[in-house]
DNA sequence: AGCACGATTAACT
DNA sequence: GTTAATCGTGCTC
């Protein structure tokens, strides 16, 4: 059963926290499943965190962040990557969780096929990664994740003791200015 | 209309 | 450690 929304409708710190260890489903078109143990996130909260998209306030980009808890916020960066992010928070508050890392559970082959030439250990181990491995692009844009028949979806997982979570600041925040570059806002099972 | 830059990655010195 | 790849977005003129 996928996480329903009223598992993101609440603080994105604790859905970020609460996502270690959930299983991502993808479906291809094929039929063929993979699916992954989330290992890291980051949250992105709200107009005032001035590293979250949402800072430049409601445009056609960030509309989806101000959309429905449980939807996917998926964006292009740097002219060639695609991140999957979750909606979190009851709708009209932007924020989301990214998903920043993740361990293959089946599918291995298909998603060696789409990642060709990487090392194993290295096959979903970045949010561009993962997307590419998993074959989440754009159209996966606004897409509900609390239902199975959009072929994208999470379940609950492994259940991740506190003592394995690293938690830390966000990465790849260049131009961030503090506080918000140094928010502890990154989580990662060890 | 033009421009600077980015929630990254892979390859390279 | 550095850097090229590559283009949508939002801001400035």
């Amino acid at each position: 059963m996928p996480l329903p929304a009223s598992f993101y409708a609440r603080p994105t710190l604790i859905v970020a926290r609460e996502l270690l260890g959930c299983r991502l489903i993808r479906r291809l078109e094929t039929g063929e499943q993979l699916t992954g143990i989330i290992t890291e996130t980051e949250a992105y909260i709200g107009e005032e965190d001035l590293a979250c998209h949402a800072r430049a306030g409601l445009t056609p980009r960030t509309r989806v962040m101000y959309g429905p808890p449980g939807r996917a916020y998926v964006y292009f960066t740097y002219g060639m990557h695609w991140l999957l992010n979750i909606v979190t928070e009851p709708e009209g508050f932007p924020a989301a969780v990214l998903i920043r890392a993740l361990e293959v559970e089946t599918g291995l082959e298909q998603v060696r096929a789409n990642r060709p030439g990487i090392p194993t250990q290295r096959l979903t181990d970045g949010p561009a990664k993962l997307t590419r491995a998993f074959a989440i692009a754009g159209h996966h844009n606004n897409l509900d994740l609390t239902v199975i028949e959009n072929g994208l979806w999470l379940e609950p997982g492994r259940e991740i003791p506190d003592s394995r979570v690293t938690i830390g600041p966000r990465v790849g925040l260049y131009t961030v200015p503090e506080p918000w570059k140094s928010m502890p806002w990154r989580f990662r099972v060890q």
